[in-house]
Parts: C-alpha cells; structure tokens; sequence
DNA sequence: GCTTTCCGGAACCGATCCGTTCCGTATATG
DNA sequence: CATATACGGAACGGATCGGTTCCGGAAAGC
C-alpha cells in the first residue's frame, strides 16, 4: 500500500514499444477489462454491476482490477471515456449531396447496434451522472457531444450549401435525434429502428431546419414504394 | 401473501369517514410516505434510495412501510403511481386561441418545477425501467403518457381548428417537448429554462407542424392563420 | 380508567458488495 | 533452467441495506 505501491508506478522510462515493461504496470489487459465494465454497464447499470461481474466477464481477477483502478467508479469512468475511441472516423461522414442523404445514410444496422449500446450504458448511469460531476463530463464527452457534432457537422455543411436556412439553431436541432432517440428507447421502451428515425429525420429535423417537405408521400403516408432499402434517387 | 394478507383486505365496510377503521390498514399517512418516496427517488435514484431514508423523511417507522407494502420495489411503484393523480385538472388546459399560445402558456414557474421534479424521479429510475417492466408501465402511465397527452390534446385541437397540417404525426410530434426536456435535464445536466422551452416551440415544436414561423424573415413568411390548403392530401 | 390496536424506534439477521490480502502458477527474462 | 513478476482465483473484513422482530407508548373505543 505504500512504498510497494510507489515502487510500482516509477516508470521504467524505456519506452520502445515492446521490451523492457520494467517496473510500471503494462495496461495490455484494459481493452477487454473496459469493454466487459461497459458491457456490464449497459445490462444492468451502474448500481446492479459488481466489480467481480466485470472480472469474470473479462477472464480477470478481481485484484487485477484494484492493481489498475483505485475504484469503482474511477473503472467506470474510464470505460466510458474509452468509448469515444471507436468514433470519428473519417468513413462515418457521409456525403450524399443533400442533408437528407446524409442523415439517412447514417441510419445502418451497424450505427442502430452501437447507439443502442450507448443508449443503455447511459441509462445504466444516469442516476449516478445527477451525483458525480467528473462521470457527467466523462459521459458528455464520449457519447453526448460526439453524436450531436455529426449532425452538426452534416448541418452545417448544408447551411454552407445554402440547402438550409442560415438562422437555424444547430446546436438545438442537433439534438433533436439523440434526445428522442434516448427518450424513446430508455423512457418508452420501444424500439428505435430505421421507420422512426425517418420519421424524426422527415417530420421533425428537416422542417425545423426550414427544408420544405419534399415530394409528394408526406411520411405518413407509408411510401409503399419499396419496404426496404429506398430506391436510390439521384 | 395467503389468508392473512387476504383477511387484512376485507374493508370495515363502514365509510363513515372517520370512526370504525376496524380491520383493515387504514392508509391514512399513505400520502407522506410516498411523497417522502418519490423525494428520495429524485434526490438519490432508486439504488441509492433506502427504505430507512423514506421512513425517516416521512417521520415513520421502517416497520410501518413494510406493513403497508410488501417490499421497497412495490413502495415505488406505488409512489411513481401517485404521481398521476395531481394532474389532468381542467384548469391545466389553456386555451389563447393558437398553438403557439397554449404551448407557451404551459410554461409556468409551477409548471417548470414540477417537470424537473418528475424528470429527476424518472432518471432516479431508468436503470430499473429497463429490468422491471411493471415499473416501466407504472413511469408510463404516470409521467410520460400524461405530458404527451397534454400536447397532443392541445395539437389535435390546433388540427380541428385548420391551424396546422392534418397530416402531422402528432404522436411523434408531442413527444418533442418531453424527450429534449429529459435529454437536456439528465444527461446534460443544462438548465431547463422558459428560454430553452420557447425555443424548442418556436424552432421545432411548430415547424414540424407546419406552422411558419411568425418571425421576420424565413422562406414562406405564411401567416399562421390561413393553414394553406393541403395539396391534395390523401 | 382499562383494554385494544397501531405506530415509531431500535435492534437484529442474512445477504451482498467494495476493496484487500494471500497464494499457486504461468510467463518472460537471463 | 532459475528467477522474478504479475496474474487469476479465492478467501476475508467491514460496511450497508432489505426485511423482520420486538417493545414502550400514544390514541381510540368501551
């Protein structure tokens, strides 16, 4: 606990990647011990998981954990943090040639899999963001942020295009999704797949951004065109 | 849970009001309890919440809750269910003459407080929506039908009135207020102001409902009160 | 005034969980 | 092969909490 411990995070000071992890703990094993916490977290919340839930799942030992993290909530703390990775790459920019496109194109099952993933880890820790001020940030930054500067960014490339009016509130409407998304899949339980985000996209982000209701099917009318995958118009 | 339980239910069968309580639970301080409850719930989430908590609040013996509700779960559900009765006075249900002044007229001091308070019980309980679905229907039927309602009630008479769009989904519609006050509440943890609220009507509420903003000017600066017949609607 | 009933308060029990400690072992170094 | 290090696993200690039990006393009924 004392000079043991002080002992163990001198550094080894050689850093050439491989070779030499000395004295200071090596971190290889976070990546599965991160994504078990988030797993975790998203099935049962920051309350109902225990520490060994974690361990298990991650084929770890407890005390492999407290040899990293100091607590609990620290733990969580970073495997929040370390969603954010994932993220960002250039490939999730779509650019279509209109804000609709974009937006639309974002909607595949592989972004519904993972913002359902961070919709449940949120709600697994949004009774604990209301008390911990450095989780709240953790969390804002790592899901809450990231997905509202993508539409932001779509946005405002369309305001650039002059595709929308220049006065409209981005970061308001650009949360417009992720709030009626979490809303929707945490508070109503209902399922939040391609037919709703439409809608959304269609009946709410698109007027709000003064895009006029394009063609003639207005979103009620089920565009009996085809169920699945719109017949790319261009 | 057997005879017992079920010989405590038969009533007195004499409702004089005060004499007589004779064999069942009188239920008379049911309302302190589960309003310390549900002051507990905002304040320290389900987990954090102990049932000790709750009987000290409402200056009650943790015995007299366990006489009353079989377990903490149920306390819950019952005190999330309570909540519904303050609501759905008549006098809740302005009427200026357009939408946009019903909306606004919600919006009241009173009004504010009270939905920041069902906002903080609601997140004080997401993490157990998702695994008990008797409390999701309670948090439902409670707290999110009841808001939506409201602006439906409020949408559809707009609708009858020729001021908006009959073709609106107005499900989705009302559900605009309730997610983005939610989302912006506990997950950003940004204040929920008249400002945001108005903001919200002006620059999504109502464009969604094809209602031109009356503001200076925007793309068609339509006046709210000639509703622009539908192009062949249907 | 006496009895009955219920309530508030406190002690109690069992279970759970965080965080720590200890140990046998696998792996990497030399 | 010998040594050192960290790891997985298990057991432990302390604290908390859900739920139960018990008791002194207050209030209602006779």
């Amino acid at each position: 606990m004392t000079q043991q411990e002080l002992a163990d995070d001198v550094v080894g000071a050689i850093d050439d990647g491989h070779v030499r992890l000395g004295r200071k703990r090596d971190h290889s094993r976070d990546p599965e011990i991160l994504d078990a916490a988030l797993e975790v977290l998203a099935e049962c919340g920051y309350d109902g998981m225990t520490v060994d839930m974690v361990a298990t799942r991650a084929k770890a030992g407890k005390a492999t954990l407290y040899r990293r993290w100091p607590s609990k909530a620290e733990l969580v703390i970073d495997a929040v943090a370390c969603m954010k990775a994932a993220h960002s790459s250039p490939d999730d920019l779509p650019d279509t040639g209109t804000l609709r496109g974009d937006l639309v194109a974002l909607i595949r099952p592989h972004s519904l899999e993972d913002s359902a993933r961070k919709m449940q880890v949120m709600g697994g820790l949004v009774s604990m963001i209301a008390r911990d001020p450095h989780l709240a940030e953790a969390v804002n930054a790592a899901i809450t942020e990231p997905r509202a500067r993508l539409n932001r960014i779509l946005m405002q490339r369309a305001v650039d295009r002059g595709e929308v009016r220049a006065d409209a509130d981005l970061d308001t409407i650009s949360h417009i999704g992720p709030s009626m998304t979490a809303y929707r899949s945490l508070m109503q339980r209902l399922p939040v797949d391609r037919e709703f985000l439409i809608g959304i996209i269609d009946g709410v982000v698109l007027p709000a951004l003064g895009v006029a209701p394009e063609r003639s099917g207005t979103p009620q009318e089920q565009s009996q065109r085809s169920p699945e995958g719109q017949p790319a118009r261009r």
